[in-house]
DNA sequence: TTGTAGGCGTTATCAC
DNA sequence: GTGATAACGCCTACAA
C-alpha cells in the first residue's frame, strides 16, 4: 500500500461506480441507490479502511466540526469537569472538541481566538469567565462580529459583556445563599476570601456576599476582604493573614472550593482547628471538597452536568434547531463539617 | 457585511492584485513581491479582517493541523497536566489539542482513532497508556498502520504494543526506587495496592515493586496485593480493607499518588495513624501530594514538563526534523511526612 | 514582479 | 439509478 491517501476514487474504482455514488452510500443520501451498488460501496469501503477526509467535507459544507473550548487551566478541577462534560458529550458525536488554556491573560485568549477563527470553529465556549479590561472587551467585541459573519456560534458561560448567548450560573446568589447559612449559624464576624479581580465572575459572587451581609444587618468590614485568586495557593496565602486577625474572625467565606480548601490547610497548618475555632465555606463542590479535613460545606455547581448540557445546546444549535433552549443547572447548598454553629 | 466568508479572493479585489499574491504575502513566499503590493495586501487584510482558511489550506496541503490526544480521563491531575504542558507549548505554534476522555474503554479509544483518522490528524499522542486486551491490540494495530499511511505521527506514553514512537518514563524503576526505601527504613510488611488490571502501565508498576522486595530478601505475599484502580476511591476502598489487617503491615506502597492519598483519608476516617501506626508512598508527585495529610512521600515524574517535552517533539517531528530526539525527563524522590522509619 | 490554470477530496446540481 | 461537472478556498506549477 503506497503513502497516498485513499479517496473516495479508489473506492469508486474497486466498487466500479462513480465517486458520486459513494459519497451518496457514505452520507446515506435520499437519492435513490440500488441495493447492490450500495453493498459493493460498503465492502469497499471496509476493504480499502476509507474514512472520508472530513478536511474536504469541512470545505465543501463550510463546517470544521470543531468546538473550541477556551479555559483558565485545565489543572483546575473546576474547568477539567466542565470540558470533560462537553466533550463526552460532543465526541460521541463527530464532533472535535479543542482546548486553550488562556492563563486569563488578555494575549493568549485572543490567540486562541485567532486560530479559533482561522480553523473556521463551528462553536467556541467561553468558559474561562470573562476579564475586566478595556482592550480585551473592545478587541473580543471586533473578534465575535467577525465569527459572526463566519457563522460560529459562541457561549459564554457567565455573563460575558459581548453579543453572545450568555450562560447564567447564578453564581451571585449561590454565595448570598451560603453566607445567609453561615449567619444563620451566628456568625457576624466574617472574612471574605475574594477571586481574582479582572474576573468578572470574582465580582459577581462579591456581590452576592455583600448583599447578604447587608440583608441581614451586617456592616461590611473592608478589612475583612481579602484578595485571593480562586486558586489553593490563593487561599492558604489569605489565612495565613487572617490567622492574624483571629479576634476578628469566627468564619470565612471563600469565593470558591480551591480557596476554601487552601485556607483550610493553612489554618490547619497554623494550628487553628476548623470548625472548633473558626468556620470555613466555599462554592462549586469539587470532588475534593468532600475529602478535606475536615469535609467542607459548600454550593454544588454541577460543572460535569453543566459541561454536557453545554454539549447538548451546542449540538442542538449547531443541527438548527433554533428554539432549542439550554438546560439550566441548580446549586445546592452541601452541608458538610467545616461550618459550626456558634 | 454579508454573511459570506471573506477570501483571498476578496482581498486580492481590494489590493488590485490576483489571488496568488495574496497568498505569496500570507505565506511569506520566496517568490518576490513588491514591497508596495505586499503593503496593500497588508492593508486590505487588516481592512478585512482576513484570515486564511486553514480548512482550504489543509485539504492542499494535507495537514491539518490537528494534534490529538487521548487520556482516560482529564479530571485526573495527571493528564490534566500532560495535556496543559502538551496545550500550552503546542497552541503557540498554530496547531490544535483535541482531547479525548476515554475511560480506558476499548470502544471509546476506537472512536477517538476513527475521528483522529477521519480528520487526518497530524499526530495522536496515546496519553492514556495501553490497554492489555486482544481485541484491543489487534483493532489498533490496523489502525496504526492506517494511519501510518496517512502520515500520521503516533506516540505513546509508556510501552505501546505496536509499532509507534514509545516514550519511556521508567514506572518499574520509579517504584523500585521507592520501594527500596520503603525497606531502608525498616519496612518488611508492605501492601501494595495496585493499579487497573487491564492498564498495561499497573503491570510494569508491580513488576518495580517486585523487583525491590525480591532484591531485598522479602518474600512476596500476594495477600498483601490489593485492588486499585489509579484513583483516590480506589485507594480508599484498599485501604478499608488493609485497615482489617494492620498486625500485617507496616507500609503502603500505592501504585499512583491518587490511591496514595485516597488511602491515607480512609486510614485517617478508620483512626489509624499515618505516619505513626502506617507509612504510605505514592508516585507521580500531584500537586494535591504536598498538602495531604500527612504530605506524602513519592516520586517526581515531572509531568507538566513532559507535555511540553511531548509537544516540542511533536514540533519538530512534523516540521521534518527527523533526527529530534525526545528529552527525557528525570524522576525524584520526594521526601515527606508519610514514610517513617521503624 | 505578476498572473493563469489546475487540483487537493468532497458534494450539489444537473443530466441521462 | 447512475454519473459527469463544477465548486468550496487555497496553493503550486508554469507562463508572461
Amino acid at each position: 500500500m503506497s503513502n497516498k491517501e485513499i479517496t473516495i476514487k479508489d473506492v469508486a474504482k474497486l466498487a466500479e461506480c462513480s465517486p458520486t455514488t459513494v459519497s451518496r452510500v457514505i452520507n446515506n443520501s435520499d437519492h435513490p441507490v440500488s441495493k447492490d451498488t450500495a453493498e459493493k460501496v460498503e465492502a469497499a469501503i471496509e476493504k480499502l479502511n476509507f474514512s472520508p477526509n472530513r478536511i474536504a467535507q469541512g470545505l465543501k459544507s463550510d463546517r470544521s466540526n470543531i468546538i473550541g473550548v477556551i479555559v483558565h487551566d485545565i489543572c483546575d478541577s473546576y474547568f477539567a469537569q466542565m470540558v470533560k462534560g462537553i466533550e463526552e458529550f460532543i465526541s460521541g458525536h463527530e464532533y472535535i472538541v479543542n482546548i486553550y488554556n488562556t492563563s486569563r491573560s488578555v494575549e493568549k485568549e485572543l490567540h486562541a481566538f485567532n486560530l479559533l477563527k482561522a480553523n473556521r470553529a463551528d462553536a467556541i465556549v467561553l468558559a474561562g469567565g470573562a476579564l475586566m479590561n478595556k482592550e480585551y472587551e473592545q478587541k473580543m467585541r471586533s473578534m465575535i462580529d467577525q465569527l459572526k459573519n463566519q457563522n460560529t456560534l459562541v457561549l459564554g458561560i457567565t455573563p460575558h459583556p459581548f453579543d453572545v448567548k450568555n450562560i447564567i450560573l447564578g453564581n451571585d446568589k449561590a454565595i448570598e445563599v451560603i453566607t445567609d447559612k453561615v449567619i444563620e449559624y451566628g456568625h457576624h464576624k466574617i472574612a471574605y476570601i475574594d477571586g481574582p479581580k479582572k474576573l468578572y465572575t470574582s465580582y459577581l459572587r462579591k456581590k452576592g456576599f455583600k448583599r447578604s451581609l447587608e440583608k441581614n444587618g451586617i456592616a461590611l468590614d473592608e478589612n475583612l476582604i481579602f484578595e485571593g485568586d480562586f486558586s489553593f495557593d490563593g487561599g492558604r496565602k489569605a489565612a495565613l493573614k487572617i490567622s492574624k486577625k483571629m479576634d476578628l474572625v469566627t468564619a470565612i467565606v471563600a469565593a470558591n472550593d480551591s480557596t476554601a480548601l487552601g485556607a483550610m490547610w493553612e489554618l490547619n497548618n497554623q494550628n487553628i482547628k476548623v470548625p472548633e475555632q473558626i468556620s470555613v465555606v466555599g462554592i462549586d463542590n469539587l470532588p475534593e471538597a468532600k475529602y478535606s479535613y475536615p469535609s467542607l460545606t459548600t454550593i454544588e455547581i454541577p460543572i460535569y452536568q453543566l459541561g454536557t448540557n453545554i454539549g447538548e445546546y451546542l449540538l442542538n444549535r449547531l443541527n438548527n434547531e433554533c428554539d432549542y433552549q439550554f438546560k439550566d443547572i441548580k446549586t445546592k447548598l452541601i452541608m458538610r463539617d467545616s461550618l459550626k454553629k456558634i
